[in-house]
Formats: structure tokens, C-alpha cells, sequence
DNA sequence: CTAATAGTGTCTCTTAGACATTATCTG
DNA sequence: CAGATAATGTCTAAGAGACACTATTAG
């Protein structure tokens, strides 16, 4: 008997807030009760024939979390991972999600948002991958406006150091963190504040993700 | 009538010789007069259920062209893209393989090896993934010890300058080339050429891919 | 008045980057 | 002996990285 190759897309779902970086996983079960119990995975679904992996990835996502476009900052593919079990083959595909904080339906017992230093037990695939969407994440850090993304479209450059901070797990000096900025021109500012000690803020000059020459240097005390 | 969704996977085999870049490709026809007019492909093959992308892509790259493994230095997932025609997905995962020198099988007329800058017609499909594979080579090329595996494990420092240059399109001064790779630590002597104008050999210290903290400099002259 | 946060300038040291000549081997 | 290739050192300029204080506002 012949089975077709089962396709899976998987969202990787990161947000920032306080100094910490979150991911959003789901639980199959129902109940509350069962649902502290059993296993959460990163948000799937099984990609129909005549569906792209995305669009059918994005409609499970709106319909199972209420997530909207507009929560979206960035996407990216990570990878596809295969896998055979009983001469059947597995393919999943995996996409990093940025966004702006996101409040999920009220109610949605089966979705939670975990911060990654406190993650619930997950199979060793979900870890994998999380794992591996972090470090890219991490990596383009250095070398492009993608913290930026983890912010609403205007932020005040000690935002943006604390995500990066977040991101890297490096403290920065602040005036060499904002020398940097300044000499890559990525930002524009938006609103100089009149109160002396309210941020003034900035956005992107470039809506899209911009990459750098070299990567952004950060400093190892303070 | 349902259809399964269909899985392809292809290669993009990359070599270097004589500071040019060359990519293998395949055609379908045997007539060696057809082929010439036919379009060329980058190798591929059907991922049957119960398989892995890899193990059939490799089984027949072996059978069709002769591929040994010690042939390939670096494989590398590339991306995969899916497109959907009359309710029908189509996943195409891609590899980015590295070699040394690869002697064909003779007779091969379906086999051919041509330079990066005089492609035969391709698909735009095809011609898309050429050209993020070689993107990806040379932002590689920047940060890692990637260029060195399109050479023979022992190499001489001149070679690695030139598939260097070749690759990223821009020429370095030699001593400085010199002095960055030393101050790296990531070759170490093999022989020293007792011949004054032969060229001392050098081997990778790692033979795993190595990353650097900061991207290779190039210099904008000579 | 105290605590917290925003904003700002200079110096040093490392490294990128520019540059030319000599020695040896081959033909 | 002429032409090609390998090897090598120094100077300059740019940028990474270290470092401290003042002004304002909120409580």
C-alpha cells in the first residue's frame, strides 16, 4: 500500500519583552487540567495537496491563535528536516516568525507563550529546531536590522540595545552602541522628545531587513 | 483523484579550478546531437516515500554520473521552495555540494560541467537556486574556512587566495591575505618547499567547517 | 531630595589596508 | 639571462573599545 510523503510546517514564533525572548507553543489538549500535563509543540499543521506549506501554515495560525498579519514582522524558512519511520517518509518545514507582542485569543487554553529560558518539556525535534532558530537569529544579530523587527516600528535606541543585548547575551556600551548606529545609517529619528529624560525615537530607515558590511561589534564590559 | 504531493531534490555541485567557478549539470536526452540543443538542469531526483532526500539525490548522483563521496568536501541544505499547479504541490528541497576536481564518467554526454559565467538555458527555477547557492558560497567565503574545500586538502596559500578572490570577485593584497590567515589560526604548515619559488603547503587545522567571530577583510586594490 | 533614566566626548590600542623589493627557479 | 613566481616588513588611518559625568524627571 502506498502512502503518500507527509508534509508538516512548523512556525517558530518569537517575540521580546522585558529582556526576554518568548516563543509560542501549542497543546492538542482541550482541557486546562490535561493541558499542564501534556506535551506543547511548536504551532504545526499538515500541508494539504494543492497548498503551500505557508499559506496552509498561516491559515491554521490565524484560525487555531488569531494571530494577523499585522503581528508579523519578519519571516524567514530555517530548514527542512526529514525524517523515515516504517518506510514512510516525513519532510517539515520550518519558518522563524518575529513579531511585536501578540495577544492570543482569550480563552485559547491550547496556546501558551513560554519564555525560552523556561520551556516546557518538548520532543527533541521541536528543540532542534527552536534551538536552531535562536542561534540564527543570534548570528543575524550581528550583522543586520533584524532585533529591530522585535520592536514596534518606532523604538528608542535603548530599546533597541536591549534587545540586541537580549539577542546576544552581550552587554554594549551605550555610547558606543549608538556611535555604531549612527555610522550604519539605518535609523531615522521619528519625535525628539522635549522632556529631558524620555527617549527620543527612531524607526527604520528601511522597512525591509537591511544586512551590514560588517558585523555589529560589541563590547565585553558593562 | 487524489495526488500525492511530489518531492524533489537537487544538487548544485560547485567546483573550482583555474579561477573559475563551474556548476554540474545534467540533460535528459542521450543523443548527444539533442543535447546540445535540450535544456540542461541542475542534477535531481524524485524523493520515493520511504527515502530521504539525501539518500536518493546521493544514490543517484552515483548511479548517473559516477559521484564518490570522496569526492564531495561540504554539503550544505540550501532551501526549499514548493510551487502548486492544478491542486498539485510540488516541494523541491535543494543541496549545496562542494568538491575538488571531479573526473566524470566518460561517455557521460548527458553530464556536463560548465562555468558559472557561460550557462547553457536553464529553467528560471534552476537559475534561481544557482544563484542563491553561489550568494551563500560567497557570503560563506567572508566568515568560514568555506573556500578551502573547494581544494585538494593540502593547498598552498596562493591557491587559497585565488579560489578566495575568484569566489568573492574581489583581489586581496598577499600579505595581507597572509597575515589575516595567520593571525586566524586555521592552517597549519605541511611541507615547507625546500625550492625557493615553489610554494610551501598548508592544510585546513579543522577539517570541519570553521566559523570567524569577524568577517574576512578585503582590500580594494592590486 | 532621592532614585532612575537620557544623553553626551575623548583617548588608546588594535587592525584593516596600502605599498616594493629580493631570492629562486625555469626555460 | 630573462621572465615568472614565492616570500617578506612597515607605516598610516580607521574604528573598536574603554571610560565618567551632568541634566532631567518621577516619586
Amino acid at each position: 500500500m502506498y502512502r503518500a510523503p507527509e508534509i508538516i510546517s512548523n512556525a517558530v514564533i518569537l517575540q521580546y519583552a522585558d529582556r526576554q525572548l518568548f516563543v509560542t507553543l501549542v497543546t492538542d489538549s482541550n482541557s486546562e487540567e490535561v493541558a499542564t500535563k501534556s506535551l506543547w509543540r511548536l504551532p504545526w499543521t499538515r500541508v494539504a495537496d494543492g497548498a503551500t506549506s505557508l499559506g496552509n501554515l498561516e491559515t491554521t495560525l490565524r484560525s487555531t491563535m488569531g494571530l494577523m498579519s499585522a503581528d508579523i514582522n519578519y519571516r524567514e524558512q530555517l530548514y527542512t528536516t526529514e525524517s523515515v519511520l516504517n518506510s514512510h517518509s516525513t519532510f517539515r518545514i520550518s519558518y522563524l516568525y518575529l513579531s511585536r507582542g501578540i495577544r492570543w485569543h482569550k480563552g485559547s487554553h491550547h496556546v501558551g507563550i513560554f519564555p525560552i529560558t523556561k520551556l516546557p518539556p518538548l520532543s527533541e525535534e521541536d528543540r532542534r529546531i527552536l534551538h536552531y532558530a535562536i542561534e540564527r537569529l543570534h548570528a543575524k544579530t550581528l550583522y543586520s536590522t533584524i532585533p529591530a523587527f522585535m520592536l514596534p516600528t518606532v523604538f528608542t535606541l535603548n530599546d533597541f540595545q536591549d534587545v540586541f543585548e537580549t539577542i546576544t547575551g552581550h552587554s554594549v556600551d551605550r555610547r558606543n552602541f549608538r556611535k555604531k548606529i549612527e555610522s550604519l545609517a539605518i535609523v531615522t529619528p521619528v519625535a525628539k522628545s522635549s522632556k529631558k529624560n524620555v527617549s527620543s525615537t527612531y524607526t527604520l530607515k528601511d522597512s525591509h531587513l537591511t544586512l551590514f558590511d560588517k558585523p555589529f561589534p560589541y563590547a565585553k564590559r558593562s
